[in-house]
DNA sequence: GAGTGGTCTAGACCACTGT
DNA sequence: CAGTGGTCTAGACCACTCC
């Protein structure tokens, strides 16, 4: 038989998932339930906090508990984004360029809604990025970190981390200034202007319980995990020339592969 | 500042992560650790319940905690296998067909090494199927329902269910009959039996929390999500001809796609 | 200040594992 | 059986929100 807790946080579930409480509607409070059910606070707690873990509801210290409005997924389609980005990177047409960047979400979205905050370091390889880039330990790595955000929408918060080696880059010295953020036209579009191709993009796909900060930036409930991506961009010379993370809410994102299968 | 549980659960777990607390070694009871950091019982539990949640150790009643050993990466490498399997599927020699079906985890596992539990249903397309599939509410699906193990590996375990119109298989009677389990060579090479080709796959990945089912069969920890990849198959008419889902425990799944690009 | 959720306590009692 | 983790309780006390 399942707990207590279990049992009076599945009666509850069942009365949202029917529809008897609405999406926004403020559950009984904690004390409330304490004095109809009979069973201890911190029962009645535990019991609350089986369902935030189900993203059935959400809590607000000092207010109360809300049935959660339906979820609003996001997705992210990696096969058709990297193309559509190549193909605005291998352009000059500035209007183009303009529309966004590729570690953002929505290409349709516009440079000007959108907030960045950006952080350049140089740093030294280690064991595992020497590795991965085929290059030496203690060989020198641009770090960018992004933090964006649609402009009053938290949900499309996204940091995104990114790494490339300073000697593939180092022939344009714009590209290691920090001010001028987010490289304007992508990624893709600077590496242009060194010299380089991106052939193709493998991205490693895991799910993982957040840091705190991320849980925090994120504005993640309790038990939710998060989705990072390693992207790791293969020029046509066949070098690794970038490596980047990216971190999304695991409730709120789905991410979308297309593989176009070769024909019998 | 962060609760007594926090700081303790940090505490061990930097313990751990330097490895004064070796893998597979047993933690102090809860008992003993109350009685030496004079915080109550139930404090000690929720340290421990964190320390579960990010997947540092593992908890056995009645026998103790335990350091988790590192886990087992597993990667699921969709673009590839899908070429693969559609490379296999082309042909009728029987040798590579018995390889694996595409379902499966391991491409290079041997058929006799896997076990299958599969059930067939005969189930009507409710409105989001039927807009999916683009047919008419009401009309039939095949439901099959594979619960896949590799022997002594309950790590590498996986339940996929699977949708196909009968419309579209009806003309091979052996496809109806579950203990032609499974598909043998897998269902690209099933449906080729019935003049139906592949040319593109889908795979929609999001995370969530687990079913109480499947955080038994996969043996998951408590707060550890699963990825959930629902896989759209398209033919070369462009019609939707199977729509399956596989679920993959979130904290030793790492989902690989690449994405070739056209170049400039 | 009144009402809300969050943390912590001390202890009872139960359930599981090993000997 | 002794020793382990798991659940639950009643109540204290704190922190946050709104009026």
């Amino acid at each position: 038989m399942a707990t207590k807790a279990e049992r009076l946080a599945s009666d509850i579930g069942r009365r949202i998932e029917s529809g008897e409480l609405a999406p926004g509607e403020r559950l009984p409070t904690m004390a409330e339930m304490t004095r109809v059910t009979g069973v201890a606070g911190t029962t009645v707690q535990t019991a609350y906090g089986i369902l935030r873990d189900r993203g059935l509801i959400h809590t607000v210290h000092g207010q109360g508990s809300f049935v959660r409005e339906p979820k609003v997924m996001f997705t992210r389609n990696a096969s058709t984004r990297y193309v559509e980005e190549k193909g605005r990177a291998g352009t000059d047409d500035p209007e183009r360029l303009g529309v966004m960047i590729a570690e953002m979400d929505s290409p349709r979205v516009k440079r000007s809604d959108v907030e960045v905050d950006s952080m350049y370091f140089d740093v030294d390889a280690d064991q595992v990025m020497a590795e991965k880039f085929g290059i030496e330990v203690g060989d020198r790595l641009l770090e960018r970190i992004y933090q964006t955000r649609v402009s009053a929408k938290a949900d499309h918060m996204n940091v995104v981390t990114s790494y490339v080696p300073l000697v593939y880059i180092e022939g344009n010295p714009e590209l290691l200034d920090a001010d001028n953020e987010p490289w304007p036209g992508g990624t893709m579009h600077q590496l242009r202007t060194v010299g380089i191709e991106i052939a193709k993009i493998v991205d490693d796909v895991i799910a993982r319980p957040p840091t705190m900060q991320e849980a925090d930036a994120l504005d993640l409930e309790s038990g939710v995990a998060v989705l990072q991506i390693t992207k790791t961009s293969i020029d046509t010379e066949g070098r690794v020339v970038e490596i980047s993370t990216a971190v999304y809410p695991g409730d709120r994102t789905q991410l979308s592969y297309t593989t176009e299968l070769p024909r019998w």
